[in-house]
DNA sequence: ACTGGCGGTTTCCAGGAGGAAACCATGTCA
DNA sequence: TGACATGGTTTCCTCCTGGAAACCGCCAGT
């Protein structure tokens, strides 16, 4: 019942690992609207290439944080959408890229200072 | 004015990809309760590299997160302690560690649903 | 007949992450 | 004199990540 993500051996570590990683905030962030299918995932996320959002959708689904269904259309539709255990994670995740895109210019001044001292 | 991490380029997403990393979540958490000397890091946060904190530091110290006082005792003291600008994102950090904590008994059983099912 | 979209998987490959361990200066204690 | 602590940097080496691109079946439109 003692589980702390500052021990190296605790399963925490792991999932910790896995949310703490920018494409899965970005997915989990567009999911939480609505469910989208994957290319419309892979058209909105930019940057991102087809096998590393495969993979990342499927750990998530692993990890119960979202949900994959398959509708027999033609061509195959595979929509994903987050779970209820997903979304009680939601909020925190996109408080973390709200963070980053309030605070971007303060962050960019530091750098700018701080690799001034350093000439 | 117009920042957006779903774009490529857009520095926001260099800043995410920053935060969103265990080790940047471990390090924030421990700092945010008090000032911290780099060996006493090391020792809390099991299983980093001497190597690997000294660069999450000078990285979270570039981008005005953390700050680095030196001592001159003997040997010499450093202490880094959180900024202003790093305890307006701690709470959401810490947030994401907390969730990791509380939620991995359902995500594991959710893992082992899943590896069930792929038999 | 051929192109294109969907939703992937697989292969190849380069680059980076990160662990281990050595090395550094300094000073203190035994 | 030698071991130990503090706070690093640097080197070496290996494993993994992740991008690019090819390939897959399926069908619709031109």
């Amino acid at each position: 019942m003692e589980y702390d993500a500052y021990i190296q051996t605790c399963p925490t570590r792991m999932v910790l690992d896995r949310l703490a990683d920018k494409w899965a905030v970005l997915v989990l962030g567009r999911l939480d609207d609505k469910p989208v299918r994957f290319n419309q995932l892979k058209r909105e996320i930019d940057g991102i290439s087809q096998k590393v959002l495969s993979q990342v959708l499927k750990k998530l689904e692993r990890d119960g944080l979202v949900s994959r269904k398959v509708f027999a259309t033609v061509p195959v539709t595979v929509e994903y959408a987050i779970t209820p255990l997903g979304r009680t994670l939601s909020a925190t995740v996109d408080a973390l890229r709200r963070w980053a895109e309030d605070n971007i210019e303060t962050v960019l001044a530091a750098q700018q200072k701080y690799d001034r001292a350093a000439e």
